[in-house]
DNA sequence: CCTGCACCTTCCCATGATGGTAAGGTCAAG
DNA sequence: CTTGACCTTACCATCATGGGAAGGTGCAGG
């Protein structure tokens, strides 16, 4: 099948489909006479692989440790594990600082009025000048 | 002051300070004989309202509508509070992303031995071959 | 046969926020 | 006069993705 076909199967668009042919991330795909890349369910199968992993957030050089682990029969599922805690760990860090922002945030927005006036919270706070320090 | 001092006072990089002069978001900085830009506390001011709304998460656009009412007297605190409301909303649903991600990804791994065998949960449901459809 | 259309190809550019580095100018202290 | 710390501009890199141009391929209909 051509390119949009196995992007339409997969949910990788065609753009992204040569891109990670052109950084390694899967093999060149077999050419037509035309030219035109050629797929089979092999690969619409890894690509699917990709699609999920990333969706789960994993990064470009991670997806290709998995990719190994996948092809890797002699692996241990601690290898995968370990692999994918570290991801969990890169998650909850993200989390908590994202959520330390709305956090401060919040209270700033509740301390805000809202109204016609001027006096703000959370631009006092942005400038400096509150009366809480840091913010 | 020069750059340097400035960016030790406000923890905004020099390069960074010379970067927001250059999109407009801070004004072109009064020059010494030498060329070096010269700063004082009112640059110091703005660059450090910058660096505090950087660090709850605000894009450059939005601060650039930050430093606009800041420096506008007649604004109401309405105007601040919806933005930062918008700004609170866009972090929830980045959280929220993130947290889905983390959820599944836990799943998995408590589904995986990450013991010496080969057989993993984890790998499985990426290669689509999962017995709970999606993951 | 020609035309149009949908698809493909490669190549270059853009995003957002930040850092790196290179080549060179300025300035004060030794 | 040299050294070292600082500054200047300019270009390139990141990460994952999309946009668009210029041109080739292939099929269906007039």
């Amino acid at each position: 099948m051509q390119i949009g076909e196995a992007a339409r199967r997969t949910g990788v668009s065609a753009k992204m489909i040569r891109h990670y042919e052109a950084i390694g991330l899967i093999p060149g795909a077999d050419r037509r006479e035309s030219n035109y890349r050629d797929y089979g369910h092999h690969d619409v199968h890894r690509l699917g692989f990709i699609r999920r992993a990333r969706d789960l957030g994993f990064s470009i050089e991670e997806i290709r440790d998995l990719l190994h682990l996948w092809g890797d029969t002699q692996r241990s599922s601690a290898d995968v594990k370990a692999l994918a805690q570290a991801h969990i760990d890169d998650l909850d860090q993200k989390i908590g600082l994202l959520g330390e922002m709305r956090d401060t945030l919040s209270r700033l927005t509740d301390a805000c009025d809202g109204d016609h006036r001027p006096d703000c919270p959370i631009i006092e706070s942005l400038a400096g000048d509150g009366p809480h320090g840091r913010f």
